[in-house]
DNA sequence: ACAAAGGTGTTACATATTTTTCAATATTTT
DNA sequence: AAAATATTGAAAAATATGTAACACCTTTGT
């Protein structure tokens, strides 16, 4: 590295904030895959980033270089000292941090789990699942428990976008004998269950199994007592280096699911979520996003 | 990436016997710091290699590209596709289903985003962050907004068992203001706010900047606009191939600040743990983990 | 609502870079 | 050893690239 230590990716970083709208188009352009981008030519650059050439040009002498080459003399010189240093054989994840910062070696027990659980998912399990999720003649239940409702409620928030008839149950409340009510035969519960597994969830679940309901369930690599009602189930590995589970897994296979629903129903989630954001504007809740 | 997997570097030493003298010390040169020295221009490589201008622009060509140029742009690619595998390279994550999967892209996605946010995060903003959320001689306020409630909840969640004196407010509800009258110098907000970024969420900020407490701020690569008032702020990314964003990478380092303040305050915690378990084994909410 | 300032993009120009041409030198072959 | 061939480098031509000046648009403050 050149005389101070800080790299560019840095200095852009650092920068960030004094740039303008177009600058920092451009930066995010560069920061994407770095330093790839930034060794091309510059009207290359310009035209990934969306922006104009002149923006890329004023850019660089922002950050302090005398020009476009110079920029790309530092990249260069960057580039060779991060090949040189033997350090720098990057198994690690926050590259600031040293591999045994909780940063990387929760990240490493994540990206394990994933790996994990995905290896033993049967996508068909998965397909079939969403297909039930994204069948609107059936009314979605979806529960959680003490931890696992904020999973639930984060499933439900973008569910209620994509399709009507669909409710949210927390097993830890009072109410939820009242909601069983309506069930009716053919109706899908997803359940989330992970340890430590509450009775208050597996009483729920068979009283919806029992009035003929579907259930999905969520759990953990251990699996919930729920599981052997459930019609399908998910187990995702959850453990990590802490005195906590992780969440991580069964989030992403929660997004999925959104979004594999989503592409499902398509023709109608399109109208609703314009209809959304009709309301999300005239109630001027959110600010414009630029 | 090209059609065949072969990268230059290969491609040099494949061919190594078949060239001339100047075209050999030109390879060693362009292998000497690999792939710096080939992304510059011709001249300056040629200057270094002490050879001839032609004598480049040939070997070039004789590598199968049509000019220097081409040459330069496989070099890019390759880069480009170096950076982006530090682990498991090409193995599908759901080996069941097909590269194209629902469950096998957005996988990529996540995983990606996980190594450009931690790639960019500062390991010491980190660690003060989790000093500050640990430091029991201030309040803890959680703020999440619409979709982003379900990530400071669960956090709270963890937050509550581990420390007193925490608060977790919902910039949506109504009721936020009444909660800031408490707010004293030195208090704790860590704040949440992704795209689209919130009004409510703004103004609770500023409010609480005011009255001059330490904003933590988890927000997505864009960065809020409570940026500017924030003490420390952590940008994840969170795009992934759906109509909707990743909650995973905020989730990954929330749930690594939950594990660093747990072990930072482990004398307190181990406490509040074990008084925590008689309760729950009491109120019989949960099943015996076995 | 208007004016001023700052930001952005289009065009044109100067410069740098690459390619081609051609002559000189080295290498191989007979 | 001489001729033929291959290799190399210098210089010129062609192309691509970066920079500067100008004009339009958007935003900000009065």
């Amino acid at each position: 590295m050149s005389d101070d230590t800080l790299t560019i990716s840095d200095r852009i970083q650092a920068q960030l904030d004094d740039l303008t709208r177009a600058e920092r188009q451009l930066a995010h352009s560069i920061l994407e895959n770095y330093p790839a981008s930034g060794l091309g030519p510059l009207s290359a650059l310009a035209k990934d980033a969306q922006v104009s050439v002149p923006t890329v040009a004023r850019m660089v002498q922002k950050l302090g270089f005398s020009g476009y080459p110079e920029f790309q003399l530092e990249l260069r010189e960057e580039l060779k000292a991060k090949v040189k240093n033997p350090i720098a054989k990057h198994d690690t994840w926050a590259e600031r941090a040293p591999s045994e910062h909780l940063l990387n070696r929760l990240t490493d027990a994540v990206i394990d789990n994933i790996r994990h659980t995905l290896g033993q998912i049967d996508p068909k399990d998965f397909d079939a699942a969403c297909d039930l999720a994204a069948d609107t003649s059936r009314h979605l239940y979806i529960v959680g428990g003490r931890v696992t409702h904020t999973l639930a409620e984060y499933l439900f928030l973008h569910m209620q976008v994509i399709r009507p008839k669909i409710t949210h149950i927390q097993s830890t409340s009072n109410a939820w004998p009242h909601y069983l009510l309506d069930v009716k035969e053919g109706d899908i519960f997803i359940v989330f269950d992970m340890r430590r597994y509450e009775n208050n969830t597996l009483k729920l679940a068979e009283m919806a199994h029992a009035k003929g309901a579907k259930l999905i369930l969520f759990t953990d690599q251990w699996r919930s007592p729920v599981h052997h009602l459930a019609d399908i189930s998910f187990s995702s590995r959850i453990v990590i280096p802490s005195a906590w589970d992780s969440a991580v897994t069964p989030l992403l296979l929660l997004e999925t699911m959104v979004s594999t629903v989503q592409n499902l129903t398509w023709g109608d989630t399109k109208d609703r979520m314009e209809a959304l954001e009709d309301m999300f504007d005239q109630t001027k809740l959110f600010r414009k996003f630029t």
